[in-house]
DNA sequence: CTATTAATTCGATAATTGACGAAATATAGG
DNA sequence: CCTATATTTCGTCAATTATCGAATTAATAG
């Protein structure tokens, strides 16, 4: 039961059903949910920490960046079956098509440009 | 999403998951949920209320006695999907199963004599 | 109508939560 | 080592929540 409640607790804040929904098309690092979202980095940091304690999604380091992604088919199966629920549950949802929108234009930037080094270059450039 | 989130927020307290896993056994009246939690009856009258707007629980009033039970197949897919989503993930949970056994035991007792004119005839007989 | 009892609503309280910004930590590059 | 940047942790604050007991409402029985 502390298991399952972790869960359910995880999911129940829009902006972390949110993540994981747009977490469906792939892995994404920290600085690009925090963009998709639009919350503070510590906010959203706690919120993935909170994912992650549930089991709800996975994470790597990579260099000084923290990428994010759905368990899959390692997860435990009720993990699964809780995100093909949700899945199911708000395919039509608005906030959920606005977040995949905004998604697929932070995807043309490359990742090592959109956070990193190339960050310094484009403000540099701009100044 | 705020329909959504009201499901996940109704999940996201262990007492009312450990409820809608009992009442799968068949409705019960408000009193009887009482006795098996061990709340106060305004506390379990809120979480009743909070299933209820999430549209995880149906309700009846019959006399002075108001009756819950899950939805079935009148509730919309994604409630019923959930509903089969908690099943799975907590059939072998420990505090699920100590709450059948309660309720077993109080199923032994007619619903009419566990709350109602009898209790005062129970108490009438025992004093 | 009155008394009794089930259930709900109300008011208070302690605990939890979501948010932020500041400070700390970690990593890469010079 | 020093700087810059991504992320996490910490402290704080406001809002929400779970709980209770008291008061209120609803309904039955006498």
């Amino acid at each position: 039961m502390r298991d399952f409640v972790k869960v359910t607790k995880a999911l129940s804040d829009g902006n972390r059903v949110r993540i994981l929904m747009f977490l469906r098309d792939g892995e994404l690092c920290l600085c690009q949910i925090i963009e998709i979202l639009g919350l503070s980095s510590s906010t959203v940091s706690k919120h993935m920490s909170i994912l992650f304690q549930a089991g709800l999604v996975r994470a790597r380091k990579q260099g000084r960046w923290r990428y994010f992604r759905l368990p899959g088919k390692n997860a435990s199966r009720y993990i699964r079956k809780c995100i093909e629920w949700i899945e199911e549950s708000l395919t039509k949802d608005r906030a959920v098509a606005r977040d995949a929108k905004k998604r697929t234009k932070i995807s043309m930037i490359a990742v090592e440009e959109f956070c990193g080094t190339c960050r310094t270059f484009r403000s540099r450039k701009g100044s």
